[in-house]
DNA sequence: ATTGGCACTCTCGCCTGGCGAGTGACAGTT
DNA sequence: AACTGTCACTCGCCAGGCGAGAGTGCCAAT
């Protein structure tokens, strides 16, 4: 049905339009890219493309443009993924390894991925119900005060402050976080949320009563920090890059910027494509309405399992190689970061 | 010079082109505001006050705008601060009222400013310089490992791990906890800071030589953490919002997204107006380039003094009155949460 | 000091016609 | 059977011209 010249004609279109932002026709085709034939021949061929739902135009006389099924095409089969430039590797190295933080890791990843790719850049931070427990703190804030503070191996530090109803005797705290950290240190936060509930009920009975109330609102409090911080965040930057370029969806900006601001929208995007290589979801394969025009490449990192992901935003007329380029080389980077950083 | 009718008719333009985002005319003028005089009086008037600068005509016959100037008159002088309704005043409470987190309040007043103000909202996180020591942890979380939390009275915690050269003596770490809390616990950062020097030179020289090496590497990573974590950060909500209305500064707005993503930038215009109280500044007046066309209003806030600043930033044609009023309701509620909740 | 009238100057929207890019069809060539 | 050259045709785009409308500045009158 489509030989190899009407693939390299598709191949032809996609990238001319990505460069030169414009419909593109038969006589500039056969003159930018040296296909042996003449632009008759590509004619009928981009006629057969057209048929088939890979090309359209915009209105009748003007050049062709890809539509979402004809770059779906594209990168699947046609575009490959284009590798970084050892400059760029290096460049991405350095980068890096200045972080300290896992806040800075993320946020150097954020600014990193949205320089190179000149497009909006999101990074998830590493899930917590997939990290594993490495220390819990408590510790008397002021009187009636306890704060907890969790921190898991990937480098996340979540704190949560507990009201008691009075002073606690000396060594209450001391051995109650002897004893969680003794059931949680090194599990899953989802065992982990067992584990407690497991100590709660086997904890011996307290000698004074109010001690039990303390014990009860600590560990109710730390489940339900489990719990809660299992909702993940995410950061962005390069929003300005959506200005760049012929603003052909100059209407639609605001609709992107205000997804950009919800943090579940951008987690359900990054998360549709569940393969933990890099993927693509162009136009509207991707579940929001608003995002008709834009198409994301997403890939998860960690160091031996995914522990998150991340990705990029721009309009379905993006270079598809080089993007995914960027974001494979810089997932992979970041997992390395998270195994030994931290 | 500007007698009573000049004041009110600048005051009417500047209403008038803030709903209507248009040029006001004299004729339109006396229709919507019942000025008792002539659309002639009203030109002369105007040609008066186009010569003083508070006006300007985008082009001949066309009609009058407000200058940077007008509006600073306007704010100065005739808008004042139109105060919320109690409805709204309720439902500020409501919202900050479930915040359980430090980074849950700014989070949520950032969000909540923006919806508030239909504009861009900017919140600094309260400093970490003004604010004092609750507490200092280390932990051993592997081993060669340290990590330091920094607790602070505005709830702020702040981590970072120390490679240390060996496996410590059992004893070393609560030790020396313990002396740091002695010595920073109550103190300003910057005292602290001090006092962490102090203690350096007064440490007994330790039995193990390897812990001298352990010591020294914790106390210069705390001081870098105390000295690093000044820089304080800034969160962004509303950006969507830049879109809305007359697309009068579209060309720029790539130019403001950018400098919504820069921290130091957005802090240096949070703070270039020191005033602890509701302050404007218009257009030109702030120091940025790019933000010619908008205006910030910003507040400082804080339970007894003020620990960081909020605000928002619009188009110079704002509805001042309103927007201050919201960033100062803000701004207050925001202070009554940090004396309380954490 | 205020007013009504008048001439003037702009911008904006609309229509127009010419231009050029690009296509589809068809007949000719290898 | 596949490719090529050619030609008529269709549109969108870009001045240029025209009229309408809005608003001003000035001046004489009250």
């Amino acid at each position: 049905m489509l030989d190899d010249r009407k693939l390299a004609v598709l191949r032809a279109i996609v990238q001319d339009f990505v460069s030169t932002e414009e419909p593109v026709g038969s006589k500039t085709l056969v003159d930018r890219h040296n296909l042996g034939v003449s632009p008759a021949t590509i004619r009928n061929d981009m006629a057969v493309l057209e048929e088939e739902g890979y090309i359209a135009q915009p209105h009748t006389s003007a050049g062709r443009v890809p539509t979402d099924k004809g770059y779906r095409l594209f990168v699947d089969r046609l575009g490959g993924v284009k590798p970084l430039s050892p400059a760029e590797r290096k460049a991405i190295q350095q980068f890096l390894d200045c972080a300290v933080n896992l806040d800075d890791v993320v946020d150097r990843t954020v600014r990193l991925l949205a320089q190179l790719t000149r497009q909006v850049a999101v990074v998830q931070y590493p899930s917590l119900s997939s990290a594993s427990v490495r220390h819990l703190e408590l510790l008397s804030t002021g009187p009636g005060r306890v704060m907890l503070v969790l921190i898991t191996d990937t480098g996340r530090v979540e704190q949560r402050v507990v009201e008691v109803p009075v002073v606690t005797s000396e060594e209450l705290l001391p051995d109650l976080r002897a004893r969680l950290n003794a059931v949680m240190d090194g599990k899953r936060l989802a065992a982990a949320d067992a584990a407690v509930v497991e100590l709660a009920q086997q904890m011996p009975a307290p000698a004074n009563p109010v001690d039990s109330t303390v014990i009860d609102a600590v560990l109710t409090s730390l489940r339900g920090m489990i719990d809660d911080s299992s909702d993940q965040r995410v950061v962005v930057a390069g929003a300005a890059n959506l200005t760049r370029g012929g603003h052909d969806f100059s209407d639609s900006l605001g609709l992107v910027l205000e997804a950009l601001e919800e943090q579940v929208v951008l987690m359900r995007l990054l998360n549709e494509a569940g393969s933990p290589d890099v993927s693509v979801r162009i136009g509207h394969e991707n579940s929001l309405e608003s995002l008709a025009g834009t198409s994301i490449v997403a890939s998860g990192y960690g160091h031996r399992e995914v522990v998150a992901r991340l990705g990029v935003i721009g309009p379905t007329r993006m270079d598809y190689p080089g993007t995914m380029g960027a974001v494979r080389a810089v997932a992979r980077y970041v997992g390395h970061m998270l195994s030994d950083e931290k």
